[in-house]
DNA sequence: TTCCTGACTCCAG
DNA sequence: CCTGGAGCCAGGA
């Protein structure tokens, strides 16, 4: 469930609650030692355009139930932009590194390798897919 | 209400 | 691969 301060229900083009919401299921099935990105996240949710929406979203996980491994998203890059806005700028280093991901000055290493894609792993059919 | 900022990404150079 | 600029959505002052 989200917390208050989220919930307020602003008009918009899609529900924002269910957007957060989806982040976060998304995000929680992503597998142990497994990476993405919040661009695959944003397409995935269909808002595309938008994936600095689901770092926001991020931001919340920290107070949100179950806990969300946040750490487990990175950028397309595979460079941990978050790291800093954990308890500790090490805290998603160390937690990858726990899940035996490789990280090297804050970048996953054999990120394409570890890339955990929505799309095709959770097998949706999407009649818009990324490009032909 | 407007303006600024940001856990992003794409395009150009 | 790196850097700078533009676009995107949401939240805070």
């Amino acid at each position: 469930m989200l917390p208050p301060s989220l919930r307020k229900a602003k008009t918009s083009k899609f529900d924002k609650e269910n957007f957060f919401e989806k982040v976060f299921v998304v995000v929680k099935k992503i597998p142990r030692g497994r990476v993405t990105n919040y661009g695959s996240i944003a397409n995935y949710l269909g808002t595309g355009l938008s994936a600095r929406t689901v770092g926001w979203a991020m931001n919340s996980s920290h107070m949100v139930v179950p806990p969300i491994p946040a750490h487990r998203v990175v950028n397309r890059n595979g460079l941990l932009t978050g790291k800093n806005n954990f308890a500790t700028p090490t805290l998603m280093e160390e937690l990858l590194q726990a899940e035996g991901v490789d990280v090297v000055d804050d970048k996953v290493q054999n990120f394409e390798q570890l890339f955990w894609n929505p799309m095709i792993e959770l097998n949706v059919k999407k009649k818009s897919m990324q490009k032909a």
